[in-house]
DNA sequence: CGATAAGCGAGACGGTACGTCACGTCTTGGC
DNA sequence: GCCAAGACGTGACGTACCGTCTCGCTTATCG
């Protein structure tokens, strides 16, 4: 509205593909290759453009990762079964796919380099934060809402031990050179969710 | 005669400490600069041995790396405080205290980096399959004996949720640059194991 | 148009003086400090570029020295007298001067390294069998066309009679440190001229 | 006398062939690889001794590799021939054997190695000018004294060309790939010697 | 004859230069 | 003004060699 979007026009415009060319490039080349081993020389070269073209857009070889990896992002379509466990399960199981998944998986990784390096954490954490832990948070004020859910329980704690729980799942996965199909996600999720509801001692088993 | 050892005692033997200064060295590193920033030559330099010492020993930077954060293992010694809670509130405080550590922490990046080039896993996978899986089963084994836990659950999602918890719950920690204290470590370590081991709707655990 | 030259102009060019400079910091740093203690990086560094542009334009340290060291090739400005006694005169001196200068001396030593290893010699042995023999040869044939020599010498001989006379010379200067002013090298020519040229009976000239 | 030569005796003797081997293990291995490539390992590996046998003897590369050349040293066993003429052409053409052989010809690549570097030419300089000097000059002083030769002579230049041309001869002949047969030195240091002697003068041919 | 001393083969040691490769910047000509 | 190409200065990589240093052993002389 009256600026007219500053100082648009003057020269040629960016390539309107490029960004997800090399974003794509980026995520494919950190995947094959990992931290090391993944350079800018490929990855301009597999997305078929010059070095220039990445460095304008990104500052540099952080920057592009951890773009890449973030914009895989998981999908956080508000989850809202209408009952505390099949909220639960539906994020688990989503939370399973996405660490099985190589974007998902880069983007665990991203993270432990950025929390390694305490630097330019600034939007990583809060969009680790806010986004996945407002998540949970709504679930567990629905289920408390609804009488599920006791309101002393922590959503911080749950929100670890899911998250946690599905990451070290896909860790050890990958540690045996297993990968899992969806059925067998499926019945984790089930493992995970039952592990986390429930009193575990040895008469606690009726909630059939 | 006993020692054996084949064609041992030719050529001055292999200095004794110096293992053991490169190990630290490395570690100390990794810690300050990340992955990115880890030099070989520092670390030779920071443990007064030339380059060449060090590559008599590992063959590249991945190898020590490697076994640098894996030689820091998390201690192990068999937890046995005789209930089933006692148990995992020691194991889930060793936890969080290691992960939260700079040892321990560089320990889980590596595990994250060998997990996702898929190769050389030889020694590690099973080492953090068998060393840390053993313990939770042998810690769940006699819980059953005992009549404190249903046979039903599967120590492997348990180990998962435990892991992950207090390995999500590190990273959350250094994202915030926050650092935790032993009793705020404490603290925390009931919170994740009232959770999972209790029912946790609205009544505690009359849900009969 | 004109120029062609292929695939031109595609990426920056190479930065025009680099060749200079390079051959220049290596004639002074193998001039100061020998074979032995003559480092790329030194080269590299007094040139004020990267190694990078050195090894993208030598493939090593032998392709470099050697072509520093003969780019510095003796100015052979056809020399031309009018009396076989003056051509020789001055070529002895040119020589002389040659291989008591720095950039000649280390000319020399390349030459000798080159033909010790039997390798890479296509350019430099036609280089100096072709330019340097062809030289003397023109003066003998004007000398025996004038009546001055006798058609039956071998321009071969004399020219390793002059130029190893000359090299010769050179070290023993060096290995006596000597350094020789423009004087006495002008008086030492007029000697290992004369020697050549005339029966040195204890009568000069008429032993008939 | 007396002394009985000092404090010889008490410990181990050094193994007697050892010098020997490892000199000629030292002047192999630089006339089949130069200088560069050229490494006291193989040295020590080839004449099957240890490093530190070597290096007690020597102090380092420079003084092995002097006097494994050196002491290759030209026979100089007095050439007395009873004319000037038989004199120069015995001494040319033992010269020229001793350029074209693989000894004598690193023994002029380490004169030029040393006189490069301008140290340690302490006892080299001396051998250099004092026996190889010493050899011409008593050849001219014998033919003075029978007549056949002018004192103005100066035996330093005449020096420098019968060594040049020889050396000369020896570097064309390996630059070019050329093995010369003894007849054909023979015939070298004839054409050299009489260039030397003779006017050169067209009408100068009445020698026969 | 046993203690003492030096030589010896082997090979690890702290350095340092090698030649390669990637980073992030810069400089072309073309679009 | 964006783009592909690619050269640039910098600096780490992993290798190889230098000259030194320990080992365990052998070989001599001296007390």
């Amino acid at each position: 509205m009256g600026t007219g979007e500053g100082a648009r026009g003057r020269g040629r415009p960016r390539t309107p593909g490029a960004e997800d060319k090399i974003l794509a490039a980026a995520l494919a080349e950190y995947g094959e290759r990992g931290w090391a081993g993944f350079t800018m020389d490929a990855v301009a070269r597999r997305a078929g453009v010059g070095k220039s073209t990445v460095y304008l857009r990104w500052h540099d070889k952080d920057a592009l990762l951890t773009e890449a990896v973030t914009s895989q992002g998981l999908e956080l379509t508000g989850v809202d079964t209408g009952t505390f466990r099949g909220d639960l399960l539906q994020l688990v199981h989503n939370l399973l796919r996405h660490a099985h998944s190589p974007g998902g998986w880069a983007a665990w990784r991203v993270a432990f380099d950025v929390a390694s390096v305490h630097q330019r954490l600034g939007g990583f954490s809060e969009a680790v934060n806010q986004v996945h832990g407002l998540q949970v948070e709504q679930i567990c004020q629905r289920a408390v809402d609804r009488g599920e859910l006791a309101a002393t329980v922590s959503p911080g704690i749950l929100t670890s031990l899911i998250y946690g729980a599905t990451l070290v799942d896909a860790l050890m996965a990958r540690l045996n050179d297993r990968t899992a199909d969806d059925a067998t996600l499926d019945r984790r999720a089930l493992e995970i969710v039952d592990l986390v509801l429930l009193d575990i001692g040895p008469e606690g088993a009726d909630h059939s």
